[in-house]
DNA sequence: TCTGGGGTCCTTATACGA
DNA sequence: TCTGTCGTATAAGGACCC
């Protein structure tokens, strides 16, 4: 899908489409999750930090993400991959590999451009966005080949011609070349693809390491035989916060820890899961990463085993000076839920507190601030107006745009935040429903996180 | 106002039992 | 009995991806 988060929004806000929208964190550590191509134009574009982005685009429009209209609209899409064939690899909530061959939807050149015609075609009937398709003889070069085809295109790779096609492009192109390797190769006097393979694998080797190397040699040789996996298993749930200014007082530190260790048992009690090995993240006040472990006898998801034993991790950790984010995760995991007896004489009986907070929204409780209270883009209904969303607040004000995906841009008012006239709405389908047609057991309707969570992820 | 959150995989060092 | 070695777990850190 091509700047997903952000098209998104501008489907389902009107006075948005053919501006410059920027999605991401908001508070003072945020960072671009995806800009759109208006505001890509200013050189914004994702894991940039938002103050920058605000420096580059302060016209643009600023939003938070709302990850379950977004994993809706994926859920979607998905059902149009698994149409074309049982082998879809997703990658993220925007992008999946397919086997077409193996869905028998595809066998030669012709066939492949038709069901990728079709499908952006499908897409955009379906949810009014667009998405880019990549046609390749491998997951490598399709994937190269739906980078070129964004925004809004269909690109081939014929046989035969991947490994001039490879030669010239830069070394970043192949997947698992990031800014480190990057480095690394052009300080060897490597920077294209075609260098790569003129370099040998053993030099190669010798650079990068044995995986690396190899791999990417095999990679510059447009040599690439994994295939689509449609199911893979999770090995490791982690949950983790950056906090708006460093926590400097200890037992703050406990606390947020206990917080985390009970969020995180959540998320893999949910997912019909536990795990043997305690993971605990702290990134100081310099941005230096350290991570404690400690693998259990036995996997558990009680959350005060899990809890202790993240407060175990964190007596060995040096704070002072301040931390600036903490995670809890948990790995090592076994697909069954078992009340392992080890582990549990490890943590007292002391069991069973953590049912408070939901795993969502923590807690916008009276006297939250206006910005949690109505974050910026979220839809909102007013008695006497309508449906809108809000497009800013603070002060004990809120901005409100009323407009749907359907309608013509909107009016804007401002209201009290405490306004009883207005309350949270889930957000509009982007695309009309066509009646008579009523989505049956799949019935998620684009509102908040509930019903079924993929597997993974 | 520098730098999110959720993952995966690889490398290196160290400990330990056979 | 002593010593080296081999394979496997564990721990920590880094790179990368979306």
């Amino acid at each position: 899908m091509d700047a997903f988060f952000a098209s998104v929004e501008q489907a389902s806000k009107p006075s948005l489409r053919g501006k410059a929208v920027v999605v991401g964190g908001l508070g003072p550590r945020g960072v671009v999750a995806t800009a759109s191509y208006e505001a890509r134009v200013f050189g914004v574009h994702s894991a940039m930090p938002m103050a920058q982005a605000r420096r580059l685009a302060p016209n643009a429009a600023y939003l938070v993400p709302r990850f379950a209209l977004y994993r809706s609209i994926s859920d979607q899409v998905m059902r149009l991959l698994r149409a074309l064939s049982p082998l879809v690899e997703p990658l993220s909530l925007d992008e999946a590999f397919v086997d077409l061959e193996a869905g028998g939807t595809a066998w030669d050149e012709r066939s492949a451009r038709l069901a990728g015609a079709k499908l952006r075609a499908d897409i955009r009937a379906g949810t009014a966005l667009t998405g880019s398709v990549g046609l390749a003889a491998s997951k490598m070069l399709a994937k190269i080949a739906s980078e070129q085809a964004k925004p809004d295109g269909l690109v081939l790779i014929e046989p035969g011609t991947e490994r001039a096609l490879l030669a010239p492009l830069s070394v970043r192109t192949l997947p698992g070349v990031g800014p480190a390797t990057g480095d690394h190769l052009r300080r060897a006097g490597i920077h294209t693809v075609e260098e790569i393979a003129e370099a040998g694998e053993d030099e190669l080797v010798r650079l990068l390491g044995k995986a690396h190397g190899h791999a990417l040699f095999a990679m510059a040789l447009a040599r690439d035989e994994r295939p689509v996996v449609a199911e893979r298993e999770t090995k490791s749930v982690s949950v983790e916060d950056t906090y708006d200014v460093d926590i400097h007082d200890r037992v703050r530190v406990g606390t947020e820890v206990r917080r985390l260790a009970d969020r995180c048992v959540r998320r893999l009690r949910a997912a019909g899961l536990s795990g043997r090995t305690i993971v605990l993240k702290v990134r100081r006040y310099d941005f230096s990463t350290l991570t404690r472990s400690e693998t259990l006898r036995g996997p558990t998801d009680d959350p005060a085993v899990v809890r202790e034993a993240a407060a175990r991790l964190l007596d060995s950790v040096d704070t002072t000076g301040g931390v600036r984010l903490l995670g809890v995760g948990v790995s090592g995991l076994a697909d069954y839920t078992q009340e392992d007896l080890f582990a549990q004489a490890a943590g007292a009986v002391a069991d069973e507190s953590p049912q408070e907070e939901t795993d969502a929204a923590p807690a916008p409780e009276p006297e939250a601030p206006a910005e949690r209270r109505w974050p910026a883009g979220h839809d909102v209904r007013h008695a006497g107006h309508g449906h809108g969303w809000v497009q800013g607040s603070g002060l004990g004000r809120v901005t409100v745009r009323f407009e749907t995906p359907g309608s013509q841009p909107g009016r804007v008012k401002t209201f009290r935040v405490d306004d009883p006239a207005l309350e949270p709405a889930d957000p509009l389908p982007l695309v009309p429903r066509p009646p008579g047609e009523d989505e049956e057991d799949e019935e998620e309707s684009a509102t908040a996180g509930g019903g079924k969570r993929p597997r993974n992820r």
